[in-house]
DNA sequence: GGGCGATACTGTATCGATACAGATCTTGAT
DNA sequence: ATCAAGATCTGTATCGATACAGTATCGCCC
């Protein structure tokens, strides 16, 4: 039997002690020099891969790795703008500081003790954008882990949490519709719980108030505010097809409507889209705005007016909250809000004629 | 001090073995379920957070967790369409797995060892497309746990490696030029170094030839293959800006260029993008194909011919071939390469009368 | 009533490293 | 020659769990 190469073979074989040869990977100003080239050279030779990661994960208790939750379906997860570019923020802010970044996609409908996350070695967690009601969050939870809650669900005052104002933002844009006249307004809004079963389609004001999904409920509640009354139909997934298919089904069965709110840029892509399916032009047929301003809100076609929120900034604070979490000796719960701003572009505006 | 609460804690508490207390949580069925129910109870009453993940994994010697390594600028990383996608095929093959997904950025530049590869806790590592000189690339094979190499670089015979027929698809794209009657052709590449100091600018042939990046060489070549001698620029970056800069200085210093090659699809966007710049219509004045098939390909103004790669497949093969080496007692190397494609579309065409 | 096999549990060794306290050796100043 | 202050190295306890082998109990069957 190969026994495997360990400290304790690399000290026996230069008959040094362990904590030496430990301290010849950790601590180079502990020995001199001489010894540690000797220690490498024969961990070289007697092929030693290295400190042991698990290890020194259980003595020192540090993990240097958090975890990232997803819940949404992973076909989403890695095309979705918003997600990705979070991530960029987080694993730059990680990178610097020498952290890992775990996925633990944790998809509505699996078992999430056969999802990683059910044995993942973290300091803490990120859950980004997942419904109230998902089980994999309460696994989190559970864990009594240091833990931030990005964007949703927003589980109170003994968690931390960092968004935007997502009634603000959609106020922004309610407001400047109203401004270019829009009266009757249609609202394309991102899946409203984690429950895939339910159809897309038509939805009451009510329903979306108390969605399980939060921004869903905030940016309602924002276009509400500004005196709105509008027309809102939901979408089976944040992406351009799912909005092109709920903007085709509102915009058929409301004709009246001049504007259209997509509940992200995402959907108002779509949006656009349907617009263009039913011979409308935009914006002088029909107004769409977006919220979250993604790259390619700019850079498409018809760019987008929408809400800009800092999303690479989202994904850096994020993991930076975190890591003040976990070297928090008494860690206390943390509330942060990033600053929105209304961009107009040409895809918003005046009322047609009639 | 509060002592940690641990499996001692709750067998003490509780008056049972150890053992016990582990059973209760992983092998419900070696114990009854009514002091499993007493266990949970306590567990959840003394606030116990379940196993500690490091000392499973080192008393189990399984992390449950692999490690994809990117030596990509983070900025790229997860705004890459190929990246992104492969890291979709990565995921849902090992979510469906149980395994965790470590993201290790590794940017060229940084020490290797103040970044998370140095402690990473993984059973096996993917190196995404990482140039043959890159030290992470190194530092990973010094570990000599079992790896996958995906497109980049191919270390030979005793490693493994995933990746497509890149000289075979660049010579589909070249025959396919060359039958509509160019002779004249521009190549815009990758960066062909992990050295990002190098100034985007024009290539001799043997330069390309010899570059650091597989890809590079390997779709040069294939191109040359088909009796092309092409003018090669190298862009700064895989997106499309830097395919765009490249490209125009490209086409500006070689007028009679009449087809262009993007080494990616991100590449060709932007060489179409300065096809426009320059008042050349596509493909009327210039032909341009790029290679991928990303998603935004076919979606894109100029619908792009290009060479098609199953980029989710590919992730899910290397987690699967990855998983295998992982449970193999006695590893041998692996070489699995991936049908490709030629999808014509209309961004190519004859060449144009003089 | 004796033997046998389940079932339900226990006790101990072990995984591989780091923390910490202390031992020994240099070195230079007094 | 003496001693304090580094520099360099050692020994032992410990992190928290699981593997494995073994023990007790009980029912069942002939």
């Amino acid at each position: 039997m190969g026994k495997r190469v360990t400290l304790q073979t690399l000290a026996e074989h230069l008959g040094v002690s362990r904590t030496t040869v430990s301290n010849a990977y950790n601590r180079p100003e502990q020995l001199s020099d001489e010894l540690r080239q000797r220690i490498l050279a024969a961990a070289d030779e007697l092929g030693y891969r290295g400190p042991d990661a698990a290890a020194r994960m259980l003595r020192t208790g540090r993990h240097d790795t958090i975890g990232v939750l997803f819940t949404e379906d992973l076909r989403f997860v890695f095309s979705d703008p918003d997600t990705t570019t979070f991530l960029e923020g987080v694993a730059e802010a990680s990178a610097g500081a020498g952290t890992g970044v775990l996925l633990l996609p944790s998809p509505t409908g699996m078992p999430v003790d056969q999802t990683p996350l059910a044995h993942a070695a973290v300091d803490g967690f990120l859950i980004f954008s997942a419904p109230d009601d998902h089980p994999a969050v309460r696994e989190v939870i559970a864990r009594r882990l240091p833990t931030v809650l990005v964007d949703e669900p927003d589980l109170g005052s003994n968690t931390s949490f960092l968004g935007i104002d997502d009634r603000g933002g959609a106020s922004l844009l309610g407001r400047h519709l109203h401004e270019l006249g829009h009266r009757r307004v249609g609202v394309v809004t991102l899946p409203m719980s984690a429950d895939r079963a339910t159809e897309p389609g038509p939805r009451t004001i009510s329903e979306a108030r108390t969605s399980a999904v939060r921004v869903v409920r905030a940016r309602t509640a924002g276009i509400i505010d500004t005196g709105l009354d509008p027309v809102v139909f939901e979408a089976r997934a944040n992406d351009p097809d799912a909005g092109r298919e709920a903007a085709l089904a509102l915009l058929r069965s409301n004709p009246d409507v001049t504007a259209v709110v997509g509940l992200s840029d995402q959907l108002a892509i779509g949006a656009v889209q349907a617009a263009f399916r039913l011979g409308l032009d935009v914006p002088t047929d029909l107004s769409v705005v977006g919220f979250d301003d993604i790259p390619r809100a700019s850079t498409w076609d018809v760019p987008l007016t929408t809400i800009r929120q800092p999303l690479v900034d989202k994904g850096r604070r994020a993991a930076h909250l975190l890591r003040d979490l976990i070297e928090a000796d008494d860690p206390a719960p943390v509330r942060e809000t990033l600053p929105i701003e209304l961009i107009v572009r040409s895809s918003s505006g005046p009322t047609p004629r009639r």
